[in-house]
RNA sequence: GCGCCUGUAGCUCAAUUGGAUAGAGCGACAGACUACGGAUCUGUAGGUUGUGGGUUCAAAUCCCGCCGGGCGCACCA
């Protein structure tokens, strides 16, 4: 067996040629004349009495043949050979969807899959390699992370887990942008507050930067440095004064990550860049290909012969770059890094900004589709029925930081990934730092950890037997809630590569929700530590594999997988 | 005004990308082990999927028009 295939590809794969081939001898038959072509697809249908698999592909080449789907049904099930298979029986239902029932042998080769692949179980090599980028996060280096950030962050590392598991080579960055004009207002922000507990009376440049948190940095700077910064010539000590806000800001974001469980592959500095004279290379390049012409004293680029609706200034009238010049130069420095598919995640006021990104990397002749971008929407403080006002100019608003010592870790990134990305959510503080059973993340971890706690029992009575799928008689398996998480199980990989396929993570909360959920119910209608020596063997057995799928899924959004709670 | 996102149960959201009787959690109500963790399980109530049309065997999903919400529309970043 193809052992980075998984075991319920295999069984679909089977199901989808024996249907090709029946389409092909009742062409041959003349029962389905003139039809051309099929697209086989598969599912799992949630009801027990739809069957294991099932497909609609009869009503789709009905509609093509102006016939109905259910003796399009009945002509492929004429010829569907179901010699050597899984397969017992094959209903058609409904307006012609069939409906396949399989022995339970596929289930049992799926879970011992499990067992075999461990930490591993869930992992495909169906990305082949492929190097994909992710940025995300990419904050300014002008404060705390809020809780925009802490969304992006559980997103951006949960899709980058995904597509790991499914086979792409995937790097995680952060962009920092500490270059231009923000920059330098925080230097100038910095360099008030510095003034100020130096007891001179300066005051904070307008639109400066008012939080709390630049008073403790300039404190900090006084206690490394003295008031020496004072007497350096004016545009040194801007820069020393933009150098170290930056870096105690970047360190301080970094520090809040770490807390959060994500490391970054790579840290990208925006001067750095610009150091290399990437901007220049890039506006040059726009030129010699033509896309850049002049009008009123400034310099444009044709971004509209990409789809965007009006050209954009690249160079002003003064003579400095607009920032599309260094953020077209960073995209083009990811491809030039070898990526093969870059994807961005950014905040819903970044989403006039992707058509003229995607127009810069057009006309530099990289594919505008291998750039993709996900806008993760914003997000609402909701305390009760109170929304909790964040005010950015007011220098008040809630930092991730908070949020991670209300919630804790597992909770945010829980109700974070809960959530489609493009939907705009509510957190509701109260319910996330609530440890009770109105929190949905202890839904999932309380099912790992009464697993853990099944074991530590059975380990007290000594009763822990051998447990390799080669010991086990699991066609003692065969209540309707051992089957139901047998199914459930075995879908991981699958979902796995499809969920990451989507860009949906909240996909993958939705299936750790569901396999809790049919643990629950086996757990409390089959007793697992019991007289029954085999049954109980067989009974540990799914607990464990089950204990396997969802520390597994939980690994990779992020949240730990307690033994006990 | 133009563009992007969005509207689904009392609340927060799903719906395998066009499939079968639209599902979960919380909240409400009624029940459940003298053994493995009751942070659990089983059931009941709750819906004209914002709205009006269209496309087809089939629409929450696709197309068009309205209505409501969020965000963008710089020689800012």
């Amino acid at each position: 067996m193809d052992e980075n295939s998984s075991v319920i590809k295999r069984v679909q794969a089977d199901i989808k040629e024996r249907i090709a081939k029946a389409i092909e001898k009742a062409k041959e038959k003349g029962d389905l004349p003139g039809y051309v072509e099929a697209d086989i697809k598969i599912h799992m249908p949630s009801k027990p009495e739809q069957g294991d698999f099932a497909t609609g592909v009869a009503m789709a080449i009905g509609s093509e043949l102006k016939s109905d789907g259910r003796s399009v049904a009945g002509a492929i099930v004429r010829y569907l050979s179901l010699e050597d298979s899984w397969i017992r029986r094959v209903d058609i239902a409904g307006p012609g969807f069939l409906n396949f029932f399989l022995s339970t042998g596929w289930l049992q080769e799926a879970v011992a899959d499990i067992w075999k692949k461990g930490p591993l179980y869930g992992t495909t090599d169906y990305g082949a390699g492929k190097k994909v980028l992710i940025e995300f996060v990419s904050a300014n280096p002008t404060g705390p992370l809020n809780v925009v950030n802490a969304r992006a962050a559980a997103i951006g590392d949960c899709l980058a887990a995904l597509l790991e598991a499914s086979g792409h080579k995937v790097s995680r960055e952060f962009y920092i942008n500490d270059a231009g004009n923000q920059v330098d207002l925080l230097a100038d922000s910095l360099e008030a507050r510095y003034r100020q507990q130096l007891g001179q009376d300066a005051s904070l440049p307008e639109n400066g930067y008012r939080g709390e948190y630049l008073m403790h940095i300039a404190k900090e700077l006084i206690g490394e440095k003295g008031d020496s910064l004072l007497e350096l010539p004016d545009s040194e000590r801007h820069d020393r004064f933009k150098q170290y806000a930056v870096s105690r800001i970047v360190g301080s974001q970094k520090q809040t990550l770490l807390g959060y469980g994500l490391e970054y592959d790579s840290w990208l500095s925006e001067k750095g860049l610009r150091a290399e004279g990437a901007p220049e290379a890039t506006l040059k390049q726009l030129a010699e290909r033509g896309f850049i012409y002049e009008k009123d004293g400034a310099q444009w680029f044709k971004s509209t012969e990409f789809g965007d609706d009006k050209d954009r200034v690249v160079v002003k009238s003064e003579g400095e770059m607009t920032y599309l010049v260094p953020d077209i130069a960073y995209h083009k420095n990811k491809f030039e890094r070898g990526f093969d598919h870059l994807i961005d995640i950014l905040g819903p006021d970044h989403h006039g900004y992707v058509t003229r990104l995607k127009a810069g990397i057009a006309a530099l002749g990289f594919p505008p589709e291998s750039l993709e971008v996900i806008i993760a929407q914003t997000v609402r403080l909701v305390r009760g029925n109170q929304v909790v006002k964040m005010s950015k100019r007011g220098g008040e608003f809630v930092t991730m930081d908070e949020l991670l010592e209300e919630a804790g870790k597992d909770a945010c990134r829980f109700f974070f990934l809960m959530r489609a990305p493009s939907s705009h959510l509510d957190f509701d503080l109260d319910l996330a730092g609530l440890q009770s059973d109105e929190n949905p993340v202890y839904y999932v971890q309380y099912a790992h950890a009464r697993i853990a706690s099944i074991f530590r029992q059975a380990r007290q009575e000594g009763v822990l037997p051998a447990l390799g799928p080669n010991e086990i008689d699991f066609s003692l398996l065969r209540e309707p809630s051992e089957i139901q998480l047998m199914k459930l199980l075995a879908a991981f990989p699958e979902e796995v590569y499809e969920i990451g396929q989507a860009r949906e993570p909240n996909r993958l909360i939705n299936y750790m929700m569901n396999v809790a959920s049919a643990f629950h119910s086996f757990y409390t209608q089959c007793r697992v530590l019991g007289e029954d020596k085999a049954l109980s063997a067989a009974r540990l057995y799914l607990a464990r594999v089950c204990q396997i799928v969802l520390a597994n899924a939980l690994r990779m959004a992020g949240v730990s997988a307690p033994e006990s709670m």
